[in-house]
DNA sequence: TTAAAAATGTAGCCAAGGCTTCATTTTTGT
DNA sequence: ACAAAAATGAAGCCTTGGCTACATTTTTAA
């Protein structure tokens, strides 16, 4: 295992930056399911893995992978052949997705996104921006653009 | 192979949005490397595996790996041992990316978000901004100017 | 000029997140 | 109550994008 020492600090920041970029995209796996099953719990009650996996348009295996995955980091918890429910830590993360999702569509919509285009790009926007930059969103909706 | 002909329409839509969504995933890696690659051309007349692998943060076969793939689909040129060119499609792919990349920061600047952070979620948010959405951003850009 | 160093290529492994197929358990409807 | 349908689980495969290790080619420097 090559110690870093001989590459130049330039090069490690970057080498930095774009690890965190890749574990920020295996971030977004965990909010998408924990958004889903969140939204699911709340319009339906219980958020059953059939539904969860036709809602993420993926095949139902493809989902109960993913929702181990969620219990793996203590997001989730369900028992065979039953609902899936968040924990404290998971609703947490639900709630904190779902502002940041307002936001961005809002902020969206107010520079003048037509607003099925500001729905579609902010799934994917979303999960890329930062406190300080959801912080700035905030305070730029709030001055009333 | 079950058809689609039994799943409602509005899970039909869900499932290509998320298809969709999937297939742009894919192409961040194309417009990452063609933009690193137009970058290091710009900057030092070529672009060699080892500086492209450096800058991207990952091993020089994995720089291999993504250079074959931008081969593939015809945005890149190399011979063994040699530097990496775009082709015209992928010049052209590298533009875009980097008007859109400037448009991105500038919108975030303008709403208030330190420069720092701008360039970091930029990179991130530029690749799930759709046309209409940019278009936006440029008008949003010329009238707040 | 030629040996060492650097760059590149090749092979093969891993994990994640898709998928299909088939087995099992629940739920439903008669 | 019980058979059929629906939901879930389990196994195993594929692709992608990482990695290391090692082979080969180019470049560099003595």
């Amino acid at each position: 295992m090559p110690s870093d020492a001989t590459i130049p600090p330039s090069v490690l920041d970057q080498k930095n930056r774009f690890d965190r970029a890749r574990a920020a995209q295996s971030q977004v796996l965990l909010e998408d399911y924990t958004e889903m099953i969140d939204d699911l719990i709340r319009e339906q009650g219980e958020a059953r893995i059939t539904e969860i996996a036709q809602l993420m348009g993926v095949a139902h295996p493809t989902a109960t992978k993913a929702v181990a995955r969620l219990k793996r980091e203590g997001l989730a918890m369900s028992r065979p052949y039953r609902g899936v429910f968040l924990t404290p830590t998971g609703m947490a993360m639900a709630e904190r997705v779902r502002v940041r999702h307002r936001i961005v569509v809002d902020v969206l919509k107010a520079i003048g996104v037509p607003d099925d285009a500001a729905e579609i790009d902010a799934e994917g926007i979303e999960h890329h921006v930062c406190d300080r930059t959801l912080a700035a969103f905030e305070a730029f909706l709030r001055r009333g653009a």
